[in-house]
RNA sequence: GGGUCGAUAGCUCAAUCGGUAGAGCAGUUGCCUUUUAAGCAAUUGGUUGUGGGUUCAAGUCCCACUCGACCCA
């Protein structure tokens, strides 16, 4: 369909795949541009301001009637014919233009009307209104060219001097536009914008172009990133990039991607965690240390998971967990002030805000169980008798699973969802990681935190441990649970000496789901993964 | 992996008990020089996710498959 307009535009010299337009302004700097010129003019001429005031006032009144009569129609009380009177607007009192601004950008809006027509462009920073009339056009251009040829969904190119039309909206009137780019197929639905979930992730581009909400999320998780950023760089940290091809996946407990690299003929696994590099980097002198990469792991697809994601993992030597509990704490309060502008987050579909300037709570681990469970003995009793009890409790075990499984299956299920606020649940049991330091008071439990928040762990740290031969040995015990291989290249790392050292990982698009209130991983993730489908027109 | 629900025009959605597949937006043709989901008039658009079955008759009932959503593991 749209073919014969590349025809007829091409038979006419115009390229409808131009290679450029100068912009001069986006939508969001000729706004301000005309904002500082209106304010100039009303300061120089103040019985103008006041003038427009009143105009103002009784064009609102206007524009009430207008509508509610245009609802009476809608509703079949009255018709189109019946008389009316719509109140008396005062002459508008003058208010120069603007200057000239040359726009870009897609069409989203084109309302024709007969010699005159508003379109609207989608821009980078957001939406401007276009405005142009037959005569502003050279002869001839307007109907044959302007009318016909423009689509909703094309990138065009505009110019002209900014004004602010009778009902308040900045406007670009132009005299002079051209076609950038001609889009052959139609945009999604105007007010509905794009529904289908499977659409809007493997098409993310209609989405973005379509829902306003969508497009202020990932342009809130780029600045979120751009500000993690700063705030680490202003402590002094380092970023660095470590390989995403492992030979042991190691850091994490979780099933690795497999693939295989055909020069060494050896296969090699996608990372699961940024850790062990990142303490090799402590090994070689690097205090603090930071990476913000793509890890993969080999697990289900849900609402909180997405096969690669995004982590932060930060280290800084000569401090512990207490120093990341600052860090991470600082960090949040950070993005608050400078990103988000509020400390009270509201929680998706839920009645409940999330208030991080109050004080965080911090918890140990037995004390949160022993409360869910309301069994002071819970740790000196059998793993039968617990398993009992989680039945009791109503919590699904694997009644394979080990005595502390048991436990943390109370923690996951039964307290992490209750953790809405944000939260430090300290002195975790210390099969639960093998990389931290032991709590000095020999009960078994580790130097480091979950932070959770809205029900879910968002950053896990620990007083790293740095001493060989522990490492070693924790390690060994973990590798008989197939969970981990031994990574014995990251242990000759540790028997060159390790700082002391703080260490954190955050998960990137959780923290996001967290911040812009989403509901679901994939509204943070611009293309989540998903099954192939061949037929994807 | 299990359960529930879903897939109808480019998009958002209808279609009663199994009986001629419709509307709005987008598109096309007119009218309209400050519109705001503009309006008015006319008009195009469909192998109802795929494959099979039951039936005089299937978008609708049955079976299998594909893709997705939600919940569970």
């Amino acid at each position: 369909m749209r073919r014969d307009k590349l025809d007829k535009l091409r038979a006419v010299g115009r390229d409808p795949f131009r290679t450029n337009w100068d912009q001069t302004h986006t939508s969001k700097q000729a706004f301000a541009q005309f904002e500082a010129e209106e304010a100039a003019f009303f300061d120089a001429n103040p019985t103008v301001k006041a003038e427009l005031a009143v105009y103002e006032a009784a064009a609102e009144k206007f524009n009430a009637a207008k509508m509610e009569r245009r609802a009476k129609i809608q509703a079949g009380e009255i018709t189109q014919q019946d008389p009316f009177e719509l109140p008396e607007v005062p002459e508008k009192p003058e208010v120069p233009m603007g200057a000239e601004v040359s726009v870009a950008g897609r069409v989203v809006m084109f309302n024709v009307m007969g010699k005159a027509s508003f379109l609207k462009l989608l821009d980078r920073d957001g939406i401007i209104q276009i405005y142009v009339t037959r005569d502003d056009l050279p002869e001839g251009d307007y109907n044959a060219f302007f009318k016909k040829m423009i689509d909703l969904g094309d990138i065009i190119g505009a110019k002209g001097k900014v004004f602010r039309t009778s009902t308040g909206e900045i406007t670009v009137h132009i005299t002079d536009y051209a076609i950038v780019s001609k889009s052959m197929r139609p945009l999604p639905e105007k007010f509905h914008g794009m529904k289908d979930p499977e659409q809007i992730y493997r098409q993310r581009y209609l989405d973005l172009i379509s829902n306003e909400e969508s497009r202020n999320r990932f342009r809130l998780r780029s600045e979120i990133i751009k500000e993690i950023r700063r705030y680490l760089w202003d402590r002094d940290f380092n970023e660095v990039e470590t390989p995403c091809l492992h030979n042991v996946a190691g850091g994490a407990a979780a099933r690795p991607f497999v693939t295989h690299m055909n020069a060494l003929d050896c296969d090699f696994y996608l990372r699961i965690a940024l850790e062990l590099h990142l303490k090799r980097m402590l090994v070689g002198g690097v205090d603090r240390v930071f990476e913000l990469g793509r890890v993969f792991r080999n697990e289900g697809l849900s609402r909180r998971h997405n096969p690669e994601f995004t982590m932060l993992e930060v280290y800084q030597a000569y401090t512990d967990h207490r120093g990341m509990m600052d860090l991470i704490k600082g960090l949040i309060h950070h993005l608050c002030e400078n990103v988000l502008g509020t400390f009270q987050i509201p929680v998706h579909g839920k009645d409940e805000v999330i208030d991080f300037a109050a004080p965080w709570r911090e918890a140990k681990y037995n004390d949160l169980v022993i409360e869910a469970t309301g069994d002071a003995d819970w740790f000196t009793r059998s793993r039968e008798d617990k398993l009992a009890a989680c039945e009791k409790l109503g919590i699904k075990v694997d009644p394979e699973a080990a005595d502390f499984e048991v436990t943390n299956d109370v923690f996951e299920k039964l307290i992490e969802p209750t953790l809405i606020q944000p939260t430090f649940v300290t002195r975790i049991p210390k099969e639960l990681c093998p990389l931290a330091k032991l709590n000095e008071s020999g009960d078994g439990s580790l130097d480091v935190f979950e932070l959770c928040i809205n029900g879910q762990e968002i950053a896990p740290a620990y007083s790293e441990q740095n001493d060989p031969f522990v490492q070693r040995e924790m390690f060994e015990a973990q590798v008989g649970e197939e969970t981990q291989d031994l990574d014995e290249d990251f242990l000759v790392a540790l028997e060159h000496g390790m700082p002391p050292a703080g260490g954190m990982g955050v998960g990137i698009d959780r923290l996001v789901i967290l911040l812009t209130a989403a509901g679901n991983i994939r509204d943070t993730i611009l293309f989540p993964t998903l099954r192939n489908k061949s037929s994807a027109e």
